[in-house]
DNA sequence: ACGCTCCACAATGTATACAAAGCCGTGATC
DNA sequence: GATCACGGCTTTGTATACATTGTGGAGCGT
């Protein structure tokens, strides 16, 4: 195929779409019509549909009134909110891992990727693997969010995830090799282990409030950009979804 | 229209499938054949395909792998999870409305349901307008869910709520008009009350608790159904997608 | 000049025919 | 006897033509 090929029209439909949404190709609030759309990625209008009706169930974009799809739009307080949700529902993962107890072998593996986390961090104060330490880190709270094993719970993260300025690697993206960020995930990592001891010593209060806590380093990152500098905007994923 | 009719055909066909899986007629785990049943609601496939996409966000069916949907099945470990996740994401609710402050008008509004609950409850024991109880705290949930003005919030929960066995009317269905449901009506009334005093008092971690407490008095009705009264499984609203 | 109605167009909703892909059974070969 | 490959059939995926609905604008009436 010439374009990105998966099997199906309607994900490679999926696939195109979602990246000119979240690239901010097609802003908040753009109206999708459909005849010009199809044309443009030389499919017909069935797979189109489809694969606007997924990106429903993902949250980045909405039925209008009277039919049609308009992309979401997301004001700073709806992305505060959505980090904080996701502190939430990963507390909640960590508190019911830590309650109902969690497997010798799951558990071991997330205190290997910690150890590896640790492995990224080199004896000089600057030095970093930054690029392994975000794919370990995504690992991490991939992990994490199965390790209640609550299919449940582990669906209700990936889907707030999917929100790309939720996701736990929302200021870990390349372009954002910010040293304000780097500052950052020396705090993260420490609360990584704190994390997994927390599981380990069954004390889910803890566990719960260190998740939220962690995510709330997002949050900071957020106010950081917001406050401090905006350039980072455009350069984050999926924050050209956010207005205002 | 002959048959149910709201406007599209895929608004009918989606509520025709959602009755039919919530009544058990498709059963967990059922393949959906989609010529069949397009023949049955007399419409195409188009519409159909659109409908359970539908269905699909909101839980009810899964994709199946090579195409194709199936009707989702719970355990009752996920029926369990899915109400803690409920008083999880309404406790956050209630925590972020009493942290960050609500206008008065909504908060007064909550005052009033709760006091028209109280109505519900005679002098004497056994009384109880259980009819108006159930539409009343339908709205109370409602209020709550907003109170935070998140919109972020009131989705997630509007969301787990969507699953009927984790609705906050799940044990209030006309059919379970049980005498061991009736008496746990008095304690969550109480909770309500509670709730909306912490909320008022801006005390986060008391609502967040409440709240929670309050929803795992449905897990207590649960765990009653299954333990020692499984007629009630049939009588309960989708139930009928919990298996085991 | 303002507002209402009706018409026309544009966009979505629906049906159907066709294409492709996955699955299962059968047969042949090792 | 078992396994792999092939072929047909069933089922989903896609295109396209047609129906319907909602919207905007123009023209007429007040």
């Amino acid at each position: 195929m010439t374009q990105t090929s998966n099997r199906t029209q309607a994900t490679r439909a999926l696939i195109a779409l979602r990246e000119r949404i979240l690239s901010g190709v097609l802003g908040p609030g753009t109206r999708l019509l459909e005849v010009p759309l199809a044309e443009t990625l030389a499919i017909s209008r069935t797979p189109l549909r489809e694969a606007m009706g997924r990106l429903v169930e993902e949250g980045l974009l909405e039925r209008a009134r009277g039919g049609g799809f308009v992309v979401r739009s997301f004001g700073p307080q709806d992305v505060i909110d959505a980090i904080e949700l996701r502190g939430v529902l990963e507390g909640t993962a960590a508190r019911l891992a830590a309650e109902r107890g969690v497997a010798a072998e799951p558990l071991a593996m997330l205190e290997q990727l910690t150890a590896q986390l640790d492995g990224c961090f080199g004896n000089s104060p600057g030095e970093l693997d930054f690029e392994r330490y975000s794919e370990l880190n995504a690992q991490f709270h991939d992990r994490l969010s199965r390790l209640a094993g609550s299919e449940v719970i582990r669906r209700e993260i990936e889907r707030v995830t999917r929100l790309p300025f939720a996701s736990p690697s929302a200021f870990l993206a390349d372009g954002a090799n910010a040293s304000a960020f780097r500052h950052s995930l020396h705090v993260a990592q420490d609360q990584h282990h704190a994390l997994v001891a927390a599981i380990r010593g069954r004390e889910g209060a803890r566990a719960e409030a260190l998740a939220r806590e962690h995510a709330r380093l997002a949050r900071r990152n957020l106010d950081y950009v917001l406050a401090e500098d905006r350039s980072l905007l455009s350069r984050l994923p999926g924050l050209a979804l956010m207005i205002g």
